[in-house]
DNA sequence: GCGACAG
DNA sequence: ATCTTGTCGC
């Protein structure tokens, strides 16, 4: 059953959907219409967001959307949703949002209505927003459906405009020095990462201030509210269907809502991968 | 045939 | 996206 998500869709399809985002990029806001995005310290920012779809190994179908709140400045996760959910639409480049933003409007949706206070004022989405092919990427789709102010962040370079990772980029990259350097489109997020992180608009946001949040949710290379959704989508799939042994019966095939919670306070920290907490050296 | 390909 | 635990260093 359902390995619809595997198969490439036909052409009619991908015009159906550049349609669609041809449509919503109309609504698009690129430029700042919050007050504290123009603010030298963010003052008066309190909630940011984050999402994020994390997979289960060898299913192309199944996953887990999750959203994630966290405090400001003090990126404290102070609200979690993750949700299994059964995807119906493939991975095609230029195309993500109609794969995972059905579920993560989902999950605005449930928090608007179970939790209105704790909404966030910006969301950080795992892709790119206007730095797409038609300059429509996955955090402008969920910032026009959701009317949120996004910012798109991707971990790899989407070559559009023209844009090449050809020996000029990685020079550019190379240059960047500490934490926080940035030219328009790559942004050096901690000073002990030699990757670069890929910021673009999604909605209601100018890039500057685009870039300068993410350098502000920074701990490690991975903004907080896109790494603490990542992580914590993943341990929700762990603890649901991770462990083989005593099969966890009480789940059903069918979707099912799960709980949104606030969370009381936080855990231990730590750093992974590519995320080098300051490292000292004599 | 070669390169590109967000997640 | 996923394939991956322990390990070296402060």
């Amino acid at each position: 059953m359902a390995k619809e998500a595997e198969v490439r869709p036909p052409e009619e399809t991908l015009s159906l959907w550049k349609r669609e985002q041809a449509q919503l990029k109309a609504l698009v806001v690129d430029g700042d219409t919050e007050a504290w995005q123009r603010d030298a310290a963010f003052s008066g920012l309190r909630r940011v967001g984050g999402v994020d779809v994390s997979f289960v190994k060898g299913d192309s179908v199944r996953a887990c959307a999750s959203l994630v709140v966290l405090s400001y400045p003090e990126l404290e996760v102070v609200y979690e949703d993750c949700c299994m959910v059964s995807l119906t639409a493939p991975y095609v480049s230029g195309f993500l949002a109609f794969r995972e933003v059905p579920f993560l409007v989902d999950a605005v949706r449930r928090l608007r209505e179970k939790e209105p206070c704790l909404v966030p004022q910006v969301l950080f989405v795992d892709g790119n927003g206007v730095l797409h092919h038609r300059g429509f990427g996955v955090a402008c789709h969920l910032g026009v459906l959701t009317d949120l102010p996004c910012v798109g962040v991707a971990k790899k370079l989407l070559q559009v405009d023209g844009l090449e990772n050809d020996a000029q980029h990685k020079e550019k990259i190379r240059l960047l020095q500490a934490g926080g350097d940035s030219f328009p489109l790559a942004l050096k997020s901690h000073d002990h990462s030699s990757k670069p992180l890929y910021v673009s608009v999604g909605h209601k946001i100018s890039l500057e201030a685009a870039v300068r949040l993410t350098r502000g949710c920074c701990r490690f290379r991975i903004p907080e509210p896109v790494r603490q959704a990542d992580i914590r989508s993943r341990d929700y799939i762990r603890r649901t269907l991770g462990a083989p042994g005593p099969p966890a019966p009480a789940q059903e095939r069918s979707q099912k809502a799960q709980g949104p919670k606030v969370c009381p306070k936080g855990g231990s920290e730590e750093p992974e991968g590519e995320d080098r907490p300051p490292k000292a050296h004599s």
